[in-house]
RNA sequence: GCCGGGAUGGUGGAAUAGGUAGACACGCAAGACUUAAAAUCUUGUGGCCAUAUCGGCCGUGCGGGUUCGAUUCCCGCUCCUGGUACCA
């Protein structure tokens, strides 16, 4: 008899919904069968869908990583059963600071930590069941992969771009120009600084003075930026590691520091990156935040002379119309013109000012528009236009890194000029018609007044006018500016890819290609050297070994963008040791054509990898010079933190032995109370319930001493770890064991349960509330994860994680599964043909999935099935018709509990070979529609009317109806608004 | 500061061309099953008023506007949030 019941019990289990049997059988079958391996099949269209580049942090996987990859993932497989040859893969941005400063800490080579965290997201990944090609892993931290990382940093160092061509070309036909005709007719990308200079010239040229003068051409070259320099750290930090001014780790002084750096002639590509915007599908906010970023703006270069010295300064204005309204020049502190400038007598104000200013960050600068600050530095300018003498101030408002790092300011109509001027009581001109009465103007359009040869003019005809002047003196230009700058590539860390360059005479020259890769050498330690050199400078016999001697090689290493500026390319040939990936493959697979990944990278990543794309375009070495062409933006998740709230023990009372300290009762308060003890609004039960408690436990605790009373109530909250908190309600169990010192934890429940208080925060460790997947995968399942990320909400929006919704998916999971298996939990699909009723919640499913996919609204997709499975419950359906299509319709959600829906339909292959539904219209049509009756835009009445009806006829009905009668009140309405098929409003 | 994004019941959210606000789900409440609990199932559930069955008023962050009709469009705010060039 036991052994009967015994052998029910396990039919019965084995019959219901077991997530953790099927997930692991179908991830086993997927890897065994290669699933989704991924090769060019010129027969079929391609599909290549890409998630952002992970970092792999030590913290590992949690929920919000995940949410991005679950919905290339839909998309993918949904790709598949359309037909499509997908490319999906997944791979490691595995150069990092995080890394580095563990390795700091701990000694531990960056490549061992980097390793293990490696594995353990590839593990977590693994168990989510994506439908990734993992044959295709690509890491940027392998020396394999960095190789072509190097070698694209090579050949931007052996081009420069072209102006007539609009293009990069190789350096060789630059030099072999130079030969023949010197610079004069060379439309290039240079350095602002670059002199003219004939064919005889450069052929009298030392060979030094040549690589001099390339340099400047480059596409990637060295120049002088300013930095964060640390001296205490000996290091660079980034501006997140600086706050006020010192370091945020140890709180040591910063400075700005000009050091030399490569960098990368982005800017040489800004009007191409504008103008490609137009060509990809991307969402208008991200495209406005590229465009702002690169900052075109059309204006003026104005050189104006100083008073009794050779100088001159180049400020760069896009309202030159206003220039005979200006009444200062103010220089930004960290320029050397602006400490030259400085007169005698001026020298101690302003040079105490300049060293302040300069040391304060740019963002602090353009944050704080509030304090005013600046100094005269005693020099004056002449303006070119009216020989006036101008003063000369320094002004922290001006930033080095912008325009000429030198403004011609114009009280008057620019706003902040205004503030400045009005502050040190500088003269305000205005030379726009318009009133003062509110400040500042920029007065676009206006009438130009008292402005010498351009008074009466408007705005467009006064710059040319001025141009023409500047250009004839030969004191200017009309020239283009872009705000964005080259972007600076280097690093003076060690986790990143080392540049394969050696320096000879100071010059720097490439490595040979066939010695690539460069590997990143050992050190004794990841801390920059004694004398403040990077951390290879550690590196034993880092030098490079040409013909003719041993030359020492660059120290600073590639930044963090370097590598994942072109790993799109590689996952499409990974192990291609002959080229970065072969043509043939590049040519099939094409663009991305869908790519999600978070906002936050819209003026970093993003930026770069379009620009690295269109410098392989120009290269010829790939055919497409638009990296992305489709791409959604997912939000962020945040974390949702638990609260418990502790008693404060502030109680009176007396010890009996001074020595003795009083063990202090952890006694927490539920929700509820809290509430109460913070409104002050706890009944004397209440009170009293709480005193009693605290002095029952203080008094068990502590048996020697004497106790008077709990002072007043009052609460400290405390963050709990979420993982042991379900819906709000504390697991006391868990508690207990959370942390030793909760092991005698007492509690003050409400309605025996303990309610924990909530509060959304960025996810992070110190706030326990980091949810992994694994243990919500433990517990549901990964389809049931899977559906509850998309479920949660819109993709692109940000929203708090939290699981209080998850158990109805799960329910919803269970359900799909009791549709193909009867009461006894035996697998039973009828073959019998379905009715109109189980066609018709398919089909509506089918419509609003496909729809959905194209939006890529995935949460509402997944209503839609629960609609259609309660619909089809309710209709107890088990027909194969109806259940073979939703297993393919959910699948890409849900793909493990699909496949062995599908194996048990009788299937032998994946599920992702088979085709997705059909939609047929024929199952939805409808021949009545409840039209909503509005009397003055409210909604009053429904009437059930054949849609087949003409609007006389729908006024009609509505007017007869006896509730619409009671509104109108025997009145005939003024208006009456129908729209068939949708709605009646009749306006009395 | 500048450049982006967001705000709808107790909660996550739906309303895809300006046309029934609150689909779907969670939570909660009541009931069924059970010795009991859990699980499951059924019903109800924006707020206020009400003759609590007819029904009415209010309601999509705040203040205005356009419209027969606004969560949706326009103008002005508030708060939260991403980026701001060495976090990736």
């Amino acid at each position: 008899m036991q052994a009967f019941s015994q052998k029910i019990k396990k039919i019965s289990i084995m019959a219901e919904y077991n997530f953790r049997e099927i997930e692991q059988k179908w991830q086993g079958y997927w890897k065994n069968k290669g699933t989704f391996k991924a090769e060019v099949d010129t027969n079929r269209p391609k599909f290549y869908s890409l998630d952002m580049f992970p970092y792999p942090s030590g913290a590992g996987l949690h929920v919000g990583h995940p949410l991005g990859y679950i919905a290339s993932d839909i998309v993918s497989r949904f790709k598949m059963l359309k037909g499509f040859n997908v490319l999906h893969p997944m791979g490691y941005d595995s150069f990092g600071l995080p890394a580095e400063q563990y390795a700091i800490q701990t000694g531990q080579h960056p490549a061992i930590t980097t390793e293990q965290n490696i594995t353990r997201y590839t593990e977590q990944l693994k168990n989510i069941g994506f439908a990734f090609d993992w044959d295709r892993e690509v890491r940027t931290s392998d020396p394999s992969y960095y190789k072509w990382t190097q070698w694209i940093f090579m050949q931007l160092f052996s081009s420069y771009y072209d102006h007539d061509a609009d293009k990069a070309l190789s350096i060789d036909s630059l030099i072999s120009r130079f030969e023949k005709e010197g610079n004069g007719k060379v439309k290039a990308v240079c350095d602002d600084d670059t002199p003219t200079f004939s064919a005889a010239e450069w052929n009298s040229f030392s060979e030094k003075e040549k690589q001099e003068m390339l340099l400047k051409y480059r596409l990637t070259f060295l120049a002088e930026t300013t930095v964060n320099w640390c001296p205490a750290l000996g290091t660079v930090l980034s501006n997140d590691e600086v706050k006020d001014g010192f370091s945020e780790r140890g709180g040591h002084p910063v400075e700005r520091k000009k050091m030399m750096q490569w960098s990368m002639r982005i800017t040489a590509y800004a009007d191409r990156l504008l103008q490609g915007l137009e060509k990809v599908d991307w969402s208008e906010p991200i495209k406005e935040m590229q465009r702002n970023w690169i900052g075109k703006s059309i204006g003026a270069e104005v050189l104006f002379d100083v008073k009794g010295s050779d100088k001159k300064i180049k400020v760069f204005t896009t309202r030159v119309d206003t220039i005979y309204g200006v009444t200062y020049l103010a220089l930004a502190p960290e320029s050397d013109l602006a400490s030259e400038l400085v007169t005698d007598d001026q020298r101690d104000t302003a040079e105490a000012y300049i060293n302040v200013a300069k040391n304060r960050s740019e963002r602090e600068r353009m944050s704080d528009v509030k304090t005013i600050s600046g100094a005269f530095t005693g020099s004056y300018a002449i303006n070119p236009f009216n020989g006036e003498e101008i003063q000369i101030w320094v002004a922290d408002y001006v930033l080095a890194g912008y325009g000429t790092g030198a403004v011609m300011a114009v009280p008057a109509h620019d706003e902040r000029d205004y503030n400045f001027a009005k502050h040190f009581g500088l003269e305000i001109r205005q030379v726009i018609k318009g009133s003062m009465e509110n400040g500042s103007f920029p007065g676009k359009g206006g009438l130009i007044i008292n402005s010498g040869m351009i008074s009466g003019l408007y705005m467009k005809d006064a710059m040319q006018k001025c141009i023409e002047f500047l250009e004839e003196k030969g004191i200017g230009k009309g020239k283009i500016q872009f705000r964005m700058r080259d972007a600076i590539f280097t690093r003076q860390r060690y986790w990143g890819e080392p540049l394969p360059v050696y320096f000879k005479d100071g010059l720097p020259y490439l490595i040979e290609e066939k010695d690539l890769p460069l590997v990143l050498p050992e050190v004794d330690k990841y801390l920059p050297t004694e004398d403040g050199e990077p951390p290879l400078g550690r590196a034993k016999d880092w030098t490079y070994k040409t013909a003719d001697g041993e030359y020492p090689l660059e120290l600073s290493t590639m930044p963090g963008w370097a590598g994942s500026s072109w790993y799109f390319f590689r996952y499409m040939d990974p192990k291609n040791d002959s080229v970065f990936a072969d043509k043939a493959k590049t040519d099939y697979w094409g663009a991305v054509d869908l790519y999600i990944g978070g906002s936050e990278h819209a003026t970093g990543h993003l930026l770069y990898s379009r620009f690295w794309t269109k410098f392989l375009y120009d290269l010829g070495v790939v055919s497409i010079d638009e990296p992305f062409q489709k791409m959604i933006n997912q939000g962020m998740i945040q974390g949702r933190s638990n609260f418990v709230y502790r008693i404060k023990p502030l109680f009176t009372g007396s010890k009996e032995n001074e020595s003795e300290k009083a063990i202090l009762p952890m006694i927490f308060v539920s929700k509820g109370y809290q509430d109460k003890i913070e409104s002050d609004k706890l009944s004397s039960e209440e009170k009293k319930l709480i005193e009693d408690k605290f002095k029952e436990v203080f008094k068990r605790l502590n048996p020697s001493y004497s106790y008077e009373s709990l002072q007043k109530i009052e609460t400290s909250a405390m963050h709990v770890d979420v993982n042991i908190v379900h819906n709000d309600q504390l697991n006391l169990d868990k508690f207990k064991t959370w942390r030793p010192d909760l092991a005698d934890a007492e509690f003050i429940l409400e309605d025996g349960k303990y309610i924990c208080g909530s509060e959304v925060e960025k996810m992070s460790k110190s706030k326990y509330n980091v949810v992994n997947p694994d243990d919500i995968i433990e517990r549901y399942g990964a389809d049931t994860l899977r559906l509850y990320e998309m479920f949660l909400g819109p993709l692109e929006q940000f929203k708090p994680w939290n699981t209080n919704g998850i158990d109805g998916v799960f329910k919803f999971l269970r359900k799909v599964w009791n549709l193909y298996h009867n009461a006894a939990g035996e697998f039973a699909v009828s073959d019998a043909p379905a009715s109109k009723e189980e066609m018709k919640a398919l089909h509506k499913a089918i419509k609003k999935l496909e729809e959905d996919m194209a939006n890529y609204s995935f949460n509402t997709s997944v209503s839609s099935f629960m609609i259609c499975v309660n619909e089809l419950t309710a209709l107890k359906c088990n027909k194969r018709e109806v259940l073979e299509p939703l297993a393919i319709l959910i699948s890409p959600y849900a793909p493990h509990i699909a496949e062995e829906l599908w194996s048990l339909l009788g299937h032998s292959g994946s599920i992702t070979t088979s085709k997705f539904p059909e939609f047929k219209e024929e199952y939805l049509v409808e021949s009545n529609f409840e039209y909503p009756v509005m009397i003055n835009g409210k909604m009053r009445a429904k009437l059930d009317l054949p849609l087949s009806l003409s609007v006389p006829e729908i006024e009609k009905a509505a007017l007869e109806d006896v509730h619409v009668q009671k509104w109108l009140e025997g009145k005939a309405p003024k208006k009456v608004i129908i729209v068939p098929g949708k709605i009646v409003n009749l306006v009395v």
